[in-house]
DNA sequence: CACTTGTTTCGACATCTGTCAAGTTAGACG
DNA sequence: CGTCTAACTTGACAGATGTCGAAACAAGTG
């Protein structure tokens, strides 16, 4: 059911947006995480299923609160699997949707900028 | 020359997504800076500004480390600017830019998902 | 098997976005 | 003032994106 998932940030990836530039490499693989956060849709959907009491929350819960279509929703929901945010799988006749384990944190850890620049690790 | 900047969140804005939904007001507000963020040569703008040494950097020293063009350079940097995310003044001849204090912050704090749900504010 | 409900895919369409070339504005310097 | 450099604006264009209705697919139920 998971279709193609962006190369994931596989620990850590890259040190905070404000401590070093990033190369175009690690921005090449942040910026589609940032993107499918970029709709407030795609936010909300984020939103109610990473605050969901069980973790995880079932496609039918979802759409009541959207003004748009059934087929828009999975729309969003596809873009944010496919960014790496979301995973889903299929239960009978329902299909449930949950975030990722790790994958916010390691996005906020990048916007993190309490460690502007020289206090990085110089050992003495 | 700043021009019309979006709403801004005025002081935390709202909880991390994943202790309850967004709003639709709260996620019209987040959607666009994720948006601004959700392009490689924006994320790399922004990273070299929010890295560089007094904390500013003068346009002349961006052109150079991409393959777009000025224009194309200077339209980031305003997309950059309208959501928010960045400042910017005229000294003589250069402009330079810098990031908004704070709101880096307040979206790696949306982000953040260390306090789930019920460990909320429960008093006993 | 036919029927119903939940979800995704497909096709279409209007809008938005990233990009560049060309032109414009702002300031510095003679 | 004229000219040079830095940066932005405009106009154009190909391609991506958000949206929906219709159709297809998946599972349960009679």
């Amino acid at each position: 059911m998971t279709k193609q998932i962006l190369p994931l940030l596989d620990s850590g990836c890259c040190a905070p947006l404000a401590r070093e530039p990033l190369s175009p490499q690690q921005a090449g693989t942040l910026a589609p995480m940032f993107k499918a956060l970029g709709d407030p849709v795609r936010l909300r959907l984020l939103s109610m299923i990473a605050s969901a009491a069980g973790g995880e929350v079932c496609v039918c819960d979802l759409t009541g609160g959207f003004a748009q279509s059934g087929p828009t929703i999975s729309h969003h929901l596809r873009v944010l699997r496919e960014s790496g945010l979301l995973d889903c799988e299929r239960r009978g006749t329902w299909v449930f949707y949950w975030l990722r384990p790790g994958v916010l944190d390691q996005l906020a850890a990048v916007l993190d900028s309490t460690q502007p620049r020289e206090a990085v690790g110089a050992p003495a």
